[in-house]
DNA sequence: GAAGGCCTGGAA
DNA sequence: TTCCAGGCCTTC
């Protein structure tokens, strides 16, 4: 449930608050939400904050040596020199929240709590970084600066949906075969977009979910470019959806929720034509709609 | 293109 | 007790 308007609300909040902030201290207690060697974040330790990222539905800081430690480092140290080096191309701690993920700032933590799987602690502040994620579809890792090095979702993601022109959208989507919803969904074509955003772009468009890609003509397909640059942005205006889960930096439940024209609202009215909202299942997911504004 | 699996808590 | 939520990946 955490999609784009929810990572970059995130993002602005983790630039706002932990700006310049130095890691001193990295808990993994559950190793398995860690991929690709969870000990890699151990070597962020002693670093300092220097960018927050937002790539699709991922979230991002970027890490780079502080002064005292950017010294090369002599002697045979294997583990030392790795260390160096990786921090001299810079380091990127990413986050995936999957859909019950949480990310969110505490003085306090609780020991016996399953589903907090990595605390973050800061040189001078008293507030530590939690993760926690109830049903574990999140995950947590570590790259270096180089794209080459991005696992597969990250490097194959498609472009950012608030930054691509209406030439390229109408590309991705002409001509294809596929049902609209299913490609709206699918990162490697327009990435951040999942279940709610979906449902509300293609109502505020006027589109079926089950229509396929290649029967929308261009005007249609400018239009739905319209409403999910549209739908994002109100969102994030909104501090994204809180539809059970999500929450802010700061524990705060979004409020785009209230905006929701169809997500979640089988059996109720359409607010433009009064039918009732209907649901299907598509691609396994939920989709909801009205069957008279969408064709 | 559909369906199953991962995963857990809360609703039916 | 069973079902359902769904992001993402794998398999058919």
């Amino acid at each position: 449930m955490p999609e784009l308007p929810e990572a970059e609300t995130l993002v602005r909040q983790l630039r706002g608050a932990l700006s310049g902030s130095v890691l001193s201290k990295v808990v993994v207690r559950r190793k398995d939400m860690v991929t690709g060697g969870w000990n890699k974040l151990k070597l962020l330790e002693g670093q300092k904050i220097t960018a927050f990222l937002r790539r699709g539905k991922f979230i991002g800081l970027e890490f780079k040596e502080t002064e005292f430690s950017e010294f090369p480092v002599h002697g045979e140290n294997q583990a030392l020199r790795l260390k160096a080096n990786a921090a001299r191309s810079g380091l990127i701690l990413w986050f995936h929240l999957g859909m019950t993920g949480r990310l969110y700032l505490r003085d306090l933590w609780n020991d016996s709590d399953p589903h907090l799987h990595v605390v973050l602690e800061w040189e001078n502040k008293s507030r530590k970084l939690l993760f926690q994620d109830v049903r574990r579809f999140g995950r947590v890792f570590v790259t270096s600066k180089d794209p080459e090095s991005f696992p597969e979702g990250l490097k194959k993601m498609g472009p950012e949906p608030l930054e691509v022109s209406e030439e390229e959208f109408q590309r991705l989507f002409r001509k294809r075969s596929g049902l609209i919803k299913s490609l709206l969904l699918n990162q490697r074509i327009v990435a951040g977009i999942g279940n709610i955003y979906a449902d509300e772009s293609l109502f505020r468009a006027g589109v079926h979910p089950k229509k396929k890609a290649g029967r929308l003509n261009a005007s249609r397909i400018s239009r739905l470019h319209a409403a999910v640059r549209e739908v994002l942005s109100e969102a994030i205006a909104q501090g994204g959806s809180t539809i059970r889960d999500y929450i802010s930096l700061e524990g705060q439940s979004g409020g785009f929720q209230r905006f929701h024209k169809v997500y979640g609202k089988q059996g109720q009215p359409c607010g433009t034509c009064g039918r009732k909202i209907q649901r299907l299942v598509l691609a396994g997911r939920s989709s909801f709609f009205c069957s008279q504004c969408q064709t």
